[in-house]
DNA sequence: CATGAATGAGAGTTCATTCAT
DNA sequence: GATGAATGAACTCTCATTCAT
């Protein structure tokens, strides 16, 4: 029986993507397991059930199963920025929440995806241009906008908002790293890193008592936090 | 006439030395430019100026040259860290100070041996326990040694000196990533980052006015810096 | 309604005949402009408008298409020797007539064609085979049988007639292939060929002004061959 | 023991044209048996006894072999030429005896080894090129010389040399194919070619009775041509 | 020890052909 | 019959590594 043409074309475009989802699970598997550069399309081909040359039917070359993936990646990590729009906080609340949710985010799975993806943008031009692209610059674009709302009039003075991202931002990213480097206090206290940066940076590395924030900060920042935890 | 066995074997280890140091050389500088995946043997033994077999004499594969950049490395690394131990700091000062150091030896070459270093020990498990146990662990321990001895007394409190210092290396390794990426902002803005940082880790993120840094400050610390500049 | 068996039949070969004619349309295209090898199925399958695997079921393989565009050839390549069948014309004036024709076939688009079926002839023996079978040997034979019919009585005598043939389809021949090389000569002066032909082969290389060559002959010919044999 | 750095290019230099020869001959050989496009890299190293990569050592890829196979054919093609220098001969002369020499050259590997040649130089622009620049135009330009100073005073007069020189070589060109097609003519009379070709040229394709050779040749050489014919 | 030609396993990629829909 | 996604054999080429000199 005939289907109808746009019918047709609706269901072909759902297998191909069911296609590409197939073969950029597989080869996120097997990436994430062996790294990119000792991973053959023949590993990627039989970790997704087809063969080789199918692979070739989705992606121009090997290299564009990693853009493939790093797509995959933008459109999961345009998500919690979105989430992150919760109102009503204050900039330490906000900044805690963010932190819990983005940590989270990290499972395993996601941790050697995230090892594969890096290595590779670290050496691939193209490939760090699409991330800088998709992911890194709409992120600080996002942040600097909702940190310019988020604080308090007449505090942003001596600071340099975009350049403080970037610290934030760096040292997200290190802990990565670090745990991936099987760090043993980073991966043991991994869960303790939001509120530790937190306290970081808002109450400063010594703070003093009597803490000068202490009078500033919001009044019940610890009811704040328990409250946000997704 | 023939050379006492004793005097050969030390000259001998002595050719052997730089022989070594002269393919390392030729291997940091072409890894650094092209990549260690994108590189050849060939390449790199061009660039030493030795044929290719040769360096198979000194090292036992082509992934032996990363391990001994690795250590190489580790000898120049050790070093700052020595040199650090600058006295009569306060923790602030000494930070300060630290970082710039650091920040500062980050030419254009070195950061792209990083890149291609840190690329593969994101993916190489043997590259990773060499740069764990010989660069990361040794500094984390040196650090949290020279932190609990400049943190002034009831100050180390509710902080969990470990996990800082992961946060803080953490910042540092983001920012060098960034700077990889070639983000706009820490790149012009690398050398301001010492500053920035030690700000937003003492005096936090929301600093009150009147600074409270002002206060607290060692009276010359641009004097002080100056000093220790190797 | 059904329509009977028989009108079926001739419809659907009809149908046939008209896929055949659209895929070696198309087929002839893009192998005249990029050479069989360099050309995909995929390509001649998007040139007919028809999918990949349709032309499976009218060509048994790629290389059978190159055999319907030899039949092909075969059909519109009989005809211009049947064209010739011109009466009333002495050899010389026959000669040149068909010289004409035949040159003036060979458009750019031909040319191309040919220059791809030559390449292949002279490669593939199947191919080799049928061209010979289909479109040399007739021809030949054909030409044999007018040459006889044309040439003066008396004449023939010393001359192979099969042999002469075969010279003169080689010049042809050569010639094709020189116009396939770019030769500026041939190119420039395709037009003129015919008629230098026809004087050469008919007045000989040497032609005398008061005609024929008796007179001015070099008067020991053979004597001179001999001597120079290598 | 040291050999002197002299010698030991020397050496290196004719081991490496040993080298090249040897993979010549293997691929000039697997090419005339199976056409360039159904012979591989490995076939070739096989026939030349040594490993795949050992030809890139040598070649730039698979097409460079042909090119190779063309240099060569180009250094024993540029003596027959020379050879042909010959003097005290009229055109006639000249022209059977080049002829003669010509067509002797083929052998059947020699001839197949022309089949692949001419297959790629149809279908290969940088092959063709290379052909034209190296073989055809060289010899057209000599030829052209050598035939303007054989003309006879005052003879030249109505003939363009250039083109007639191509229609002779065409014929030469196209007699060669129609051998490679096995037509059974030109493979029983090979031999029988220059006379047949130098007679056309020179007393056309009727010559006149009497005859003017018959009259000064050596007695009875049509006659002897005759009774040899298969 | 130095050399660098030889090695050959193995990689990415192509594409003629098949066949379920 | 038409389709075109799937197939996987086969290809060219690379390059880390070896080893005779």
């Amino acid at each position: 029986m005939l289907i109808m043409t746009e019918e047709r074309n609706a269901f072909q475009t759902q297998v191909v993507a069911l296609r590409r989802t197939q073969i950029l699970d597989a080869a996120t598997k097997v990436f994430a397991e062996q790294g990119y550069h000792r991973t053959t399309i023949r590993e990627v081909a039989k970790a997704a059930g087809v063969a080789d040359g199918t692979i070739y039917n989705y992606f121009e070359n090997k290299s564009a199963l990693l853009l493939g993936i790093l797509d995959r990646l933008n459109e999961t990590e345009a998500r919690p920025a979105a989430l992150a729009q919760a109102t009503g906080m204050d900039l330490r609340a906000f900044f805690l929440h963010y932190l819990r949710h983005r940590l989270a985010l990290f499972d395993q799975q996601t941790l050697e995806l995230y090892q594969v993806l890096l290595s590779e943008v670290l050496v691939n031009p193209e490939l760090r241009r699409r991330y800088v692209e998709q992911i890194v610059a709409p992120t600080f674009a996002l942040a600097e906008q909702r940190f310019s709302q988020l604080i308090p009039q007449g505090k942003q003075g001596p600071l340099d908002i975009a350049l403080v991202l970037r610290i934030i931002s760096g040292s997200f990213l290190g802990l990565l790293m670090l745990r991936v480097m099987e760090d043993p206090e980073v991966q043991t206290k991994w869960d303790d890193l939001p509120e530790l940066l937190t306290t970081m940076l808002f109450d400063g590395l010594l703070p003093d008592s009597p803490l000068p924030k202490a009078a500033t900060d919001s009044p019940l920042p610890k009811a704040a936090e328990q409250k946000e935890k997704d």
